[in-house]
DNA sequence: GACAAATGATACAAATATGGTATCATTATA
DNA sequence: TATAATGATACCATATTTGTATCATTTGTC
């Protein structure tokens, strides 16, 4: 069971890069070069994160990825979210109107509070406490 | 992100119908009619829940599959662990002596607290409080 | 002993998710 | 106009998950 997968892995380190940086706007080849992520790849990541609202970008020469958010307003919660789906106990494997099974009614139960409080334990980190 | 897998989820659900039963030993055709679950695929978990303790297995003619402990023995934690191998935090993605990346590692010592308190939890949900 | 009903072991295959590549179009600056 | 950047998208490779198939072995019953 991983928290996290190389996709948000790769999208934390880039954002803490940016928000670690003088200047606003990093382009992909400085984080490439810095961070030894694939660059196509790492492209792919951040065009999702412009989408998502995470970071803006600029075009053309000169251009690159900025923040779109103060460090402490991006979550990794939201990271997550973004590269890896809703937080979810095992789907309920009977679609039907109620769960023929009651022992993984329980368990589903149980897990989901657990799962609550990983989230909301996920909530309280944020790209600025990550920076140092 | 899914805690548990389908094979776990078969896993409980088997393991919990053998519990609530009052004969001992329950074959997998009765396992098979009663959970809808695959036949091939439930056979060989429940193989490896032989293998591993969790069952005792009698082969032959009136033969099957019985919990190896008791209901309270039997934890979930275990069974995620056979079947979605050790609970881990992104793995580390520099096997370096030092990890070059600040930000990452700040990130892996909040996973890393996270998840032993996921672990914690896990372990205190055993097959009997799946019962009912 | 023969048959039937069960598990043991294991190889294989299909489906899905993850990680990564490549290409062409568009934009902006010098 | 050349260059350096992102936008969009299609594709590919690998790993994981889920599931199938087969043959061997064991055991109880007639």
């Amino acid at each position: 069971m991983k928290l996290i997968t190389r996709e948000t892995d790769y999208a934390v380190r880039a954002l803490a890069y940016i928000a670690g940086q003088k200047k606003e706007v990093v382009p992909v080849s400085e984080l490439v070069k810095e961070l030894t992520i694939p660059r196509a790849f790492l492209r792919k990541l951040l065009q999702i994160l412009n989408r998502k609202g995470i970071l803006k970008s600029y075009k053309g020469n000169g251009g690159g990825f900025a923040l779109a958010k103060r460090a402490r307003e991006i979550f990794l919660v939201d990271l997550i979210k973004i590269f890896q789906g809703p937080l979810q106990v095992s789907e309920c494997l009977f679609k039907r109107d109620i769960c023929p099974d009651i022992s993984t009614c329980l368990l589903k139960n149980k897990l989901g509070r657990i799962e609550r409080r990983v989230v909301s334990e996920l909530k309280s980190i944020n790209l600025a406490s990550l920076l140092n």
